[in-house]
RNA sequence: AGACACCCAGUUUC
DNA sequence: GAAACTGGGTGTCT
């Protein structure tokens, strides 16, 4: 008994690279027909600041969370098969390829500097392993075009993003 | 009486390092004011094969010949001050410091190896023997943003790019 | 190990 | 049109 669960995330964030960048993760939970789930979550408006990449290494963190919620709420305990699709080349880059580099070197770019946000891709590999016990989860990329569902619900979020009181 | 000329020379190279790279070099000589006329050169396909270095270096060549075909035009003869600013400082270094030891050493680096682009390092270093003759060359490094105006001009000869018609 | 360049890729924006 | 977030690499020398 396999029990699938499919996935688009995105992160959105506006003024990128400014000051008072603001920005959103996304993840939709596809079920039978076009129909779907979907979550929504507003980054820390700093501390640290918010960048794209924070927002899509976020939205796979979402995914991953919500696939784990998902399955203890199960009667059953069926072998899980998660599918996470994404646009962002670096996110899925980062969790599949080079943090296996990262953790050998220390955590260091081939440049020399520090890889970034490395605690959101730690707590996403975290999760991952988490869900390899009971299953397992595969990382597709996909063009932006056919992002549409996560990209709309990411920026719905950013239209209602909710400022601090110190803002 | 004493002539200056100053240049501003840049190179690049599409897909440095790969198989198919493409390169092309551009020396900007400054008048009165801000404006400048330019040149610019498409370095050969392969043979050698094209590079970020050999891009650079051609640069340098092409203001040094400029600069020795402008005098020739001229009616008087004046002491000729070239300034030649770039934003590699390995090309610079190759010429104003590294050259003479290689001349010495039969042209080999302190890992031991031939030195490359020896050929270009050489003829750059001819037509500025031949300059300083009737004046003086000075090599200047520049940060790469403040050599806009070659990289530009460096950028639009690799949009017009021709390949040869075996490519 | 360092330096300067040259890129390649995706995303996020303004 | 211009810019930021981020990673992977080569060209070359000291």
């Amino acid at each position: 008994m396999v029990y699938r669960m499919d996935f688009k995330v995105d992160g959105a964030c506006r003024g990128n690279g400014r000051p008072g960048a603001i920005a959103a993760a996304a993840a939709c939970l596809y079920t039978r027909g076009n129909t779907y789930y979907s979550r929504t979550e507003q980054l820390p408006y700093d501390d640290p600041v918010a960048t794209n990449d924070r927002a899509e290494l976020q939205a796979i963190i979402m995914a991953l969370e919500w696939a784990l919620e998902k399955y203890q709420s199960l009667d059953s305990c069926p072998r899980l098969k998660v599918t996470i699709s994404g646009d962002s080349e670096h996110a899925i880059n980062s969790i599949t390829k080079w943090v296996y580099k990262w953790q050998e070197n220390g955590w260091y770019t081939t440049a020399g500097t520090p890889v970034k946000n490395r605690d959101l891709i730690q707590e996403a590999c975290r999760l991952e392993n988490e869900i390899e016990e009971i299953g397992e989860v595969h990382y597709e990329w996909i063009p932006r075009e056919k992002n549409m569902d996560a990209d709309e619900k990411c920026n719905e979020a950013l239209d209602d993003f909710e400022y601090p009181y110190w803002a």
